[in-house]
DNA sequence: TCGTACGTACAGTTTTTACCGTACAAACTT
DNA sequence: AAGTTTGTACGGTAAAAACTGTACGTACGA
């Protein structure tokens, strides 16, 4: 009986170091969807759960401050990675991962590139008005050229951006499935 | 005279200011492709500059060390977004940028997103194949229960990155260009 | 071969970010 | 309504990142 236990708690560590190193490899590329690796670490943290998880459980797990935490679940939840939950009788705020990776990490993904792509267009575009309007009034010369040549480049940007918009519109509106399949 | 001199650097001031603003926002922007700003703006300067740049070329427009151009211009070419390039007669080292940004934003996003996307996912494997030998030694029990319950997110984690894979693969062979062509 | 110019490694400094503890406001319990 | 409990704003601190100047190795030109 004594030896069953000491398998039991072995075996329960073994894993939780698993989970602990599988946790550590995504936190540390969590950067690609604009996350700390400590919020990552959070994710990840939540993820195995078993049960939704209050402020509290995710500070002892961590061994984190509570103040980290809420900042943590602040950033996850406006990302879209984690949502709160409601548990009859329980005051804490409970949260807990959505499991559809797929959502998750996509949501994630276009809110972040679509947010810069649209910004840079706009910019583009701003500039590109702006110099057409100087290029009206400049005469011949050098500074002419430069316009010129400097609209090139910005009108290449305006056909990059609005692809790229496309590119996540795939995304966003799930067309990317259809392209490649969920497995 | 005097006039039309005053309007020619008035017009150039504000091809300057007009660049300036484009570059900061594209700048902003550049962590997304994992650059920090400066190395962003640098990227930008280097992208309106005439002719190639030098080290000192950079430093003096951007009012910032040689060093940090050393460094920056390294990070950006590791990256693929500068080239070096020859010039006879001139002993500085000359950088531009790659005017196709298809091309250079495409391998950045590529070469970021596989790698990670390959990090997690041998991670996922390895703690896959981990918890499946922990499961067939273990014992009926909660324990076992709580190991079959990680598998399953293990297993979902493994397909949604080799969907990521071959998303990444899309950009990388330019089948998303047959999707969405270039503008 | 010597001298000069270029790029970068390195160490020190400044700026930014991450994190914590305290304190307080809001909400729940009794 | 008073007493708790919970989440977060805020100010301070510690850690990390960005940036700089110096100093040195390397390569080119005389």
């Amino acid at each position: 009986m004594e030896h069953l236990e000491s398998e039991e708690t072995e075996g329960r560590q073994k894993l939780h170091d698993t989970r602990h190193n599988f946790i550590s490899s995504i936190a540390q590329n969590m950067d690609l969807y604009g996350l700390s690796e400590t919020n990552g670490r959070l994710y990840g943290t939540i993820l195995f759960s078993d049960k939704p998880m209050t402020l509290d459980d995710m500070s002892q797990a961590l061994e984190m401050s509570k103040t980290s935490m809420s900042t943590g679940v602040r950033s996850l939840t406006e990302a879209g990675m984690l949502s709160r939950v409601w548990e009859k009788g329980v005051r804490k705020d409970l949260y807990q991962t959505d499991d559809d990776w797929y959502k998750s990490f996509t949501s994630i993904f276009v809110n972040r590139w679509r947010e810069s792509t649209d910004k840079n267009k706009n910019a583009a575009v701003k500039a590109k008005s702006e110099l057409e309007f100087l290029f009206q009034i400049t005469g011949k010369g050098s500074l002419r050229e430069e316009i010129q040549k400097d609209l090139e480049i910005l009108d290449q940007a305006v056909r990059y951006y609005s692809w790229l918009n496309e590119v996540i519109n795939l995304f966003e509106n799930g067309g990317i499935f259809d392209i490649i399949p969920k497995k």
